[in-house]
RNA sequence: CGGGGUGUAGCUUAGCCUGGUAGAGCGCCUGGUUUGGGACCAGGAGGUCGCAGGUUCGAAUCCUGUCGCCCCGACCA
């Protein structure tokens, strides 16, 4: 039990100039977090209270899920990265860690940087200490502080620098133990997110900078989300934009049976695929051939699509390249032979066909037939182009940004688009760091294997923020019991009468017997001032004990979410707070 | 990092264009009247106008630089 007026609650009448969505300003105005600096925020008391549930709700599911709680230091030995895969891609997003010093030292490599995540740090250990197959499975998780030096901080605790995540990391003896891993996870977090009272949906993902097989997001539906989440409700299919697909392509399509020969056509000026399509070429965009000089590790390649279609930059990472960026035109030219705009891939017209890394096409060019493309030459385009005739192709693959309305891989029904808040993400790494680290193990045939390993994390801080969004109305927070920082606010209308502090203690005491914490508003306030806190800070259920209830002999009853007030006469009002205790706890479970 | 915006009291802000005593509301302190949905009256404290330089008799205001913060883009839990 608490008592407000010797608490810290400090809420505010005003929303804070720098918050714009409704979590970010409840955040700040209910008294939950104060800024420091761009992405960095202190828990007040209601904030860390709120963190500590979601962490214990954590912690329970997870270890339900199989996992086994252990704390890593948040500062790594950049040795470590260095010997992992992802150094080059991932150090862009970390801090570093060095001494403070005096600045005499001298500038040196980094020594330390704080943790964006634990795979460097587990791999080692768990090759060190696990060597045998029969001490496998283990999923190792810890709930703590994360560093990473986001480029743009947004929103509040939804993108910050530093973050309270939960990581487990998986180590199984083969693929298929992995994958039940990987379901028993996917498991978990379902369990984690229903009872914390946030709507999460899992969708399929992009594995990004982490790399590995495949992977699912945990997604908050909202308005405010950065991601777009690609869906059919019918169908069941749900998927990150970057990892979106969709049936465009029949299976059985048959290529067009070519037109003519590849002809050349000048073409001045004509740059972009609008230009094409404009008078006097009149070339339709899902006729042309658009063609995009990457560079990947060093090493440019070469992308095509339909003109119609966009590059998602996001699937070229399934090309297997450390890290890649669009190439300038300064570098492609060299290479093929022109600058962009009249850039092509048929056999024979790349200036340097040996520079490049390869040519990667999506699918649905082969939808086009008889096209059009650039002759690598400055002012020229090429038409009559035939995919498996005229194109050097190096594999194709799925590049192209899916649109809302396309048909669903899975029923064919049309594609929808939402936004989302992602909360939560889980991987099948499989090897690419039980290779890098050797974190091998000897089975019962004496054999040595790689761990198949898997990763999963939850945004603690960002799931507190995605429940308030999801849960609040024009008066404030609205609390899921089972994460709301107190169940019971006693308001005291009258704390200067005993006889209403001592009932409101006595109603406290029979809601704590009733496992729910209580939070007494024993200020000095008026009455207006008390109700709107409790409004704004959103705890589920309101007890009123004021001057005029105790004459009429009544205490007042009002859930969060309900509007009328039940007037509960004294007699019964600890019974009736012990079933509504039970009650609530009992719908939350 | 590219584009846009912004910085004035603990918070929300006016003033800046057109240079001349820095103003309000909330909050805070004192006293009084109030007391069931953010009370009222009286009094009071609190600001080197982000920082540095420049122009000027004079700069919150104009100029340059710099830093912080916010928003849009690429990235992530």
């Amino acid at each position: 039990m608490k008592l407000w007026s010797q608490y810290f609650i400090p809420t505010l009448k005003e929303s804070p100039a720098d918050a714009e969505i409704a979590s970010h300003k409840l955040l700040v105005r209910a008294g939950l977090v104060r800024k420091l600096g761009g992405g960095l925020y202190t828990y007040l008391p209601l904030g860390l209270r709120v963190m500590q549930k979601l962490t214990q709700i954590c912690r329970e599911e997870i270890e339900r899920g199989g996992g086994i709680e252990v704390s890593m230091p948040h500062m790594h030995p950049a040795e470590n990265w260095r010997q992992g895969p992802r150094w080059a891609a991932a150090r862009e997003i970390m801090f570093r860690a060095d001494s403070a010093g005096d600045g005499k030292r001298g500038p040196k490599e980094p020594e330390w940087v704080l943790g964006p995540t634990h795979e460097e740090v587990i791999t080692p250990l768990v090759r060190a200490e696990i060597t045998s197959y029969r001490d496998l499975p283990k999923n190792f998780f810890q709930i703590g502080t994360k560093f990473r030096n986001e480029i743009r901080p947004r929103y509040g605790l939804m993108r910050a620098r530093e973050f309270v995540m939960m990581d487990a990391y998986s180590f199984d003896v083969d693929d298929e133990r992995a994958i039940k891993s990987y379901f028993a996870m996917k498991a978990a977090y379902e369990a984690f997110f229903r009872r914390v009272g946030a709507q999460a949906i899992a969708v399929e993902a992009d594995t990004g900078v982490m790399g590995g097989s495949f992977s699912h997001e945990f997604m908050v539906p909202a308005e405010i989300g950065d991601d777009d989440v690609i869906y059919n409700e019918a169908s069941g299919y749900a998927a990150n934009r970057e990892k979106a697909t969709s049936a465009l392509v029949p299976p059985d399509l048959v290529d067009a049976a070519p037109a003519g020969a590849v002809e050349e056509f000048a073409t001045p000026g004509v740059v972009t695929i609008a230009a094409l399509e404009a008078a006097p070429y009149a070339v339709p965009a899902d006729k042309q051939f658009k063609t995009l000089v990457y560079v990947g590790d060093g090493k440019p390649f070469a992308v095509i699509l339909r003109g119609c279609d966009e590059l998602e930059e996001a699937k070229l990472g399934a090309l297997g390249f450390g890290v890649f960026r669009a190439a300038t035109p300064d570098e492609i030219e060299p290479v093929m032979g022109a600058k962009p705009g009249s850039l092509g891939t048929v056999k024979g017209t790349i200036k340097n066909a040996a520079g490049l890394a390869g040519v990667f096409a999506d699918h649905a060019i082969r939808l086009i037939g008889n096209g059009t493309t650039g002759a690598n030459k400055d002012g020229f385009h090429l038409r009559n182009v035939n995919v498996t005739r005229d194109l050097a192709i190096t594999k194709f693959g799925d590049f192209r940004r899916v649109r809302p309305g396309e048909p669903d891989p899975k029923s064919g029904q049309p594609l929808q688009v939402r936004r989302g808040i992602e909360v939560g993400h889980i991987f099948k790494l499989g090897t690419k760091y039980s290779e890098k680290y050797s974190a091998t193990f000897t089975d019962d045939q004496k054999q040595q294997h790689l761990m198949v390993m898997g990763c999963y994390g939850i945004g603690i801080g960002r799931t507190l923020q995605a429940v308030i969004e999801q849960s609040h109305d024009a008066d404030g927070i609205v609390w899921p019991w089972n994460v709301a920082p107190f169940h019971v606010l006693i308001c005291v209308l009258d704390p200067q009468l005993p006889e209403a502090m001592n009932l409101a203690k006595k109603l406290a005491m029979a809601a704590e017997q009733g496992g729910a914490d209580v939070l007494i508003d024993d200020r000095a306030e008026r009455p207006g001032v008390k109700f709107k806190d409790a409004d704004l800070i959103g705890i589920p259920l309101r007890l009123t004990i004021g001057g005029k209830g105790l004459k009429e002999g009544i205490v007042e009853l009002k859930w969060r979410v309900q509007k009328d007030v039940a007037k509960v006469p004294l007699a019964e009002a600890d019974a009736r707070v012990t079933a509504a205790v039970a009650e609530a706890r009992a719908k939350a479970s």
